[in-house]
DNA sequence: TCTGGGGTCCTAGGACCC
DNA sequence: TCTGGGGTCCTAGGACCC
């Protein structure tokens, strides 16, 4: 550790320039944790990805020296990388290694920003007490999680959270870097435009018919000009963000008292089809599968968003705000088909469906108007008992009638599947298709 | 066999209310 | 008569991120 004799900054943080703010990912984590136990694949390229249609979720090193990366079409990526070994990802392995990170994380400070399963921000300017410097909060980090999990990361410091974004990206692989406040517009004009956090090509393509390519360009362009070609809040937001300044805070998010503002589940046919009877039933399971992760939660919603996407990748959404919010599958459902239904469409080749409810608020406080056709006892309670079953049998314990299809004989055949319980709701799934 | 599934945030127009 | 302005909610779409 540090020398004894070494002269004590007037503020800690000075060591790192007054560097606090921390960036930490998981380098190709999803890939990374397949491979950890499996050495016979450590030089090998491999892909975590797959399905029928599916897209790379994540690659390794020696994958993406053949060109792949993630997001990229599975086909694609097959055609690059033939010898490639492809994986299915483990999202509870995922979960349990996430969970131990993000403890390590919380170990050091209690201001972490969780962004996504192998990714945060931290902010560890109360941790200069224990430790000399953000760069050592780092090295503690990484050293931590690489003896804990057997995967490296990469860690950025930094005095704002968008540039120490940056910094873990150029730090990659298994790296840390510093970017103190005097070095920032040198380590950020010469990135191309498209390397900001929240330009995406979309945007790339407009700032380049503007002529400008390099973060400089954007920098030493008026902000007048951008907000007149991109909105003014889009336009003011990337000149600050040129100039590295950044008025976000790194937040403790999702807390007990904070919720989630949306729950949706979409899901991309094998196939794309026309058939309106195939789309209802996708629409009925995706509607069951979201009101169950929402009573799970124990939230209601007051907004039910239907997707649909067609054979071209052209998307609409289409949404309904209801009386009064709701976790019941069929009301959920109800509301998803009747918009699927106004649509009019005729033969449309379908690629995908989904189905989200928004404007979640706490389900005890959520209230509901009683309606005189209502029963005081209805499909809450029947719900409620299907989530009961399928907490004790597992998911394809009970399902809505028109889900049974194909596999109803199954199911008559093998009561050890909890074939009775199919009489679960006692009516009503199968009425709207 | 091009292009997943989980989200968040922003914008913009129209309705509606005061 | 012929025209306010601000605020909020709803809806649709788009962009972006991992």
């Amino acid at each position: 550790m540090a020398e004894a004799a070494r002269p004590v900054p007037t503020t800690r943080a000075a060591a790192d320039g007054g560097c606090t703010i921390m960036h930490v990912d998981m380098d190709a984590f999803y890939a990374s944790v397949a491979i950890r136990d499996r050495p016979e694949l450590q030089d090998v390229p491999v892909i975590v990805g797959g399905g029928h249609r599916g897209v790379v979720l994540s690659a390794t090193y020696a994958a993406r020296a053949h060109g792949v990366h993630s997001a990229m079409p599975m086909t694609r990526a097959r055609r690059l990388c033939p010898r490639a070994v492809i994986i299915a990802p483990d999202f509870d392995e995922l979960s349990v290694v996430s969970s131990s990170v993000m403890e390590a994380f919380r170990s050091v400070t209690s201001v972490v920003e969780v962004l996504s399963m192998d990714e945060a921000f931290l902010d560890v300017s109360g941790s200069l007490r224990r430790f000399d410097s953000a760069t050592e909060v780092g090295s503690y980090l990484r050293a931590r999680i690489y003896d804990e999990q057997q995967i490296t990361c990469s860690v950025g410091v930094a005095t704002t959270p968008t540039v120490a974004k940056l910094a873990s990206r150029r730090a990659k692989p298994d790296g840390l870097l510093v970017v103190p406040r005097h070095e920032v517009t040198a380590f950020l004009h010469p990135m191309r435009v498209e390397e900001l956090w929240g330009v995406g090509e979309a945007t790339a393509t407009q700032l380049h018919r503007l002529g400008l390519r390099r973060v400089g360009d954007l920098a030493h362009t008026p902000v007048e000009v951008l907000q007149r070609a991109m909105g003014a809040g889009s336009g003011a937001r990337l000149h600050a963000m040129a100039w590295g300044v950044d008025d976000r805070v790194v937040t403790p998010r999702r807390g007990p008292d904070e919720p989630e503002r949306s729950i949706g589940s979409d899901e991309t046919f094998s196939r794309d089809t026309d058939d309106e009877v195939v789309v209802r039933r996708e629409l009925l399971r995706l509607s069951a599968k979201v009101a169950m992760r929402m009573r799970a939660a124990q939230v209601c919603g007051g907004t039910v968003t239907l997707k649909v996407r067609f054979h071209d990748f052209t998307t609409i959404t289409r949404s309904r705000t209801l009386r009064d919010t709701t976790s019941g599958t069929q009301e959920i459902y109800a509301t998803a088909a009747e918009l699927f239904s106004r649509l009019g469409l005729e033969r449309a080749r379908i690629r995908l469906v989904g189905v989200r409810v928004e404007g979640l608020v706490d389900a005890a406080r959520a209230t509901r108007q009683l309606r005189l056709d209502e029963p005081a006892h209805g499909w809450e309670d029947a719900e409620r008992a299907v989530d009961r079953a399928v907490n004790r049998f597992g998911g394809s314990a009970v399902r809505p009638a028109t889900l049974l299809h194909k596999s109803s004989h199954l199911a008559r055949r093998a009561p050890a599947s909890a074939g009775s319980l199919h009489a679960g709701p006692p009516q009503g799934y199968d009425q709207a298709p």
